[in-house]
DNA sequence: CGCTGCAATGTAGAAAACTATATCTTTATG
DNA sequence: CATAAAGATATAGTTTTCTACATTGCAGCG
């Protein structure tokens, strides 16, 4: 039963945590807020502080900004499509488009030794997934990781890890995008945290 | 000393209620925020939590939004427009005018008796200050609540304190704008929370 | 079936927000 | 000079987050 405004600002970091194919854990590490707490958080069940939020609304490249209402509906639409848009100018599609054949190329350039690795064949095959998907809706972070991951693996045999790891992403990104959710679509992160309903002075 | 999202947070805060004209303790009670501690967080002397933000912001007619970065900058300007884009369509210049109009009015059908008060001579001095500036700079609520004020005043004499209190908040609407400071350009509450600066894994 | 990753939940303790209340300084106004 | 308002601060007590850690339920996969 908490506040209702938090639980948009929770759904709202839920929704786009999934979009970028990341766990409670992944983020964790990334925002430096344990597991525990997010799980915590995005199920509503806290009244987080701010630098909370910011760590995580940070770490899923969000911003947490204060908008005078009046203006909300026209920041709604222009956020709406917003990544969607800026690939629509063709650079960022154009620049996912690289990424995927930069990817694919140091999977493929990596030595026989390494190549039968289970976890790269389910690369490759989430690649060749991934391809059939209007690149300007594809995560362009979550792809670079995964290229870096690989180049890591060239240079280290044991980081498997790394690959493992951003092989997930990916194939979380997929599971979204057949789901029907773009990762692009950023609209639900952008719903107004909360909704007015009690209380003012005058009329 | 606070984590700089916070001081980021904190003065979008303070300038909208400064251009609210509201005192902490006019906001305090709006929000069911005590003095002190809006106080506090103004000074980012606080890592609040989400809730008071939320309780703040509203009564300052703020929303908080999680936007995508890259959006924000799209996001700033429509923003900062915004109050005054909308005044710019005419309809909320037209209605500032009525309002004004209103309470001129008002004051000016106040019986004797009353209206040699000084609080109403130091209202109709005001009225006639803030009508120097462009309507659309004016904050409505502020006005509206004034000319609420006035008509209590009417119907009971007692009834000085709102009057009072109206006053005082326009005489800082029209400070605020002698300042340079427009009410309707919000610009400044909504610059993003936070700036970047460390972290993140790839390049 | 057993293993692994994800997420939800619990416990205990430290730290901090939040509340109510009151004081104090400054500034402006009569 | 006195009064009033605004804002910064303080104390003391309550409530809550937040952290670290462990555990559990639940899914998919070999």
């Amino acid at each position: 039963m908490m506040s209702a405004p938090i639980e948009h600002i929770a759904r709202s970091l839920r929704d786009t945590r999934h979009a970028k194919g990341l766990s409670q854990r992944e983020l964790s590490v990334n925002s430096v807020v344990p597991q525990g707490h997010i799980s915590k958080i995005e199920n509503g069940a806290v009244d987080l502080r701010v630098s909370s939020l910011v760590a995580i609304a940070r770490a899923l490249d969000l911003e947490l900004m204060l908008v005078p209402r009046g203006s909300v509906a026209a920041v709604r639409s222009i956020s709406a499509g917003a990544e969607t848009a800026a690939a629509h100018d063709g650079t960022t599609a154009r620049r996912v488009r690289r990424e995927l054949a930069r990817l694919q190329d140091a999977v493929h350039h990596l030595p026989a030794s390494l190549s039968s690795e289970t976890e790269l064949t389910e690369l490759s095959r989430l690649l060749s997934d991934l391809r059939r998907f209007r690149p300007a809706s594809l995560d362009l972070p979550t792809i670079r990781r995964a290229t870096q991951a690989v180049k890591a693996l060239m240079r280290d045999p044991r980081s498997r890890d790394g690959v493992r790891r951003s092989s997930l992403q990916l194939r979380r990104l997929r599971d979204a995008l057949a789901h029907g959710r773009t990762a692009g679509d950023s609209a639900l992160s952008v719903r107004p945290a909360y909704t007015l309903d009690d209380d003012d002075d005058d009329g």
